[in-house]
DNA sequence: AAGCACATGTAAACAGTTACATGATTAA
DNA sequence: TTAATCATGTAACTGTTTACATGTGCTT
């Protein structure tokens, strides 16, 4: 019943008590890239949320015309998630704007698309060089595919999540980078021989 | 004012062209992974890209209540397609329905969440498998990050777009087997000192 | 005085999924 | 005869974005 909103919501809350205008300012660039949300939806699922009972809020006093209401997660909304946590993800859509384009690169003139992925590249840098900065500010216990032996954080400490969300963001990031740079390569080799115009019409 | 829906049908129609139940077909599972859709929505999206002028049909017989029609890209549709392609995308807001769930793993039973993670594994295996399977049944030329000196197909070739979406798709895949390896392997370091019970409530 | 961060909501539009509806041909 | 594939469409619903709406307190 509850979507998958609902449970990006809760994973947030069962960290620790936020307002809606903080969940949503989290929602908006979401350690590890994994959710987004606009602060309208953000508040109109935690009234769903709250009428299933997987949380509830007091006021503060805030600023503004309205009540600012901090939300925190239940036990059974604690419960919900962690048995939705274990079930199987349906086999990610993963819609992405820059393959679309890719994919019809071949109609493109290529000084601009060239231009265009290093752009892209450029960007994706910047992200990669965040999470490496993130995770370096944490413990860094845990961190490394092989580092071995140190003990992490235990199975029930939510920065064990922090991290390897943070650690998909990074294998993202790495392997989004080292195709962009294998892509401009080939754009070149393939240009040499095509004249450098567009070839629409 | 044509949505990414609409430019991911011109990109396979400028390949060839295809009716709406062929194009439905190649958005089920779409090469390399990066754009899906229903055939309900397809078939809106023609008659919008048909009143834009991107796409034109033409009546052929087939079976059932209604006319079959084949669409074929227009040069205004090419023009536009071409165009966009090497406009910035917008940086991805990239939903993982896998990645909320291990957001929140510290809340779950390890055995449970280690069971789970590596049904996803192997399910990745297999599309990384079937992306090499396809990538090998092409020419393969181009392909490999340093094959360096043998000609790759000419910018303008539409396999130049198919073999770089397959390629992401291989990169995409392997970083994320690589990633549920790595968390597996901490998640049964972590769980060595905690109890092998559901820790909620 | 202008702009930003804090803070919460509603409304309209658009994107996407699921369900409904029809019917021929071919293969098990 | 049962099911799958080919083939096209509409309707209802859910999810998401963008725009509208309000108002305080702090900083420049």
């Amino acid at each position: 019943m509850t979507s998958l909103l609902g449970y990006a919501i809760l994973g947030l809350l069962a960290r620790e008590p936020m307002t809606g205008y903080e969940v949503s300012r989290r929602l908006r660039r979401p350690i590890g890239y994994f959710w987004t949300a606009q602060h309208s939806q953000v508040y109109t699922e935690f009234a769903r949320l709250e009428s299933g009972g997987s949380v509830r809020h007091v006021v503060v006093d805030g600023p503004g015309p309205r009540d600012t209401k901090r939300y925190a997660i239940t036990a059974e909304g604690r419960t919900s998630l962690a048995s939705w946590v274990v079930t199987d993800p349906k086999p990610a859509p993963a819609k992405s704007d820059l393959l679309l384009r890719v994919y019809s690169i071949w109609l493109a003139d290529r000084g601009a698309a060239l231009a265009m992925l290093h752009r892209v590249r450029d960007e994706h840098q910047g992200i990669l060089e965040g999470y490496r900065a993130t995770l370096g500010r944490g413990r860094h216990d845990l961190v490394g595919p092989h580092s071995g032996q140190t003990p992490g954080p235990g199975l029930a400490d939510p920065e064990f999540g922090d991290i390897a969300a943070l650690m998909a963001g990074v294998g993202y990031e790495e392997s989004t980078i080292g195709w962009l740079n294998w892509l401009c390569t080939a754009l070149d080799r393939a240009g040499e021989s095509d004249p450098p115009t567009d070839r629409v019409g």
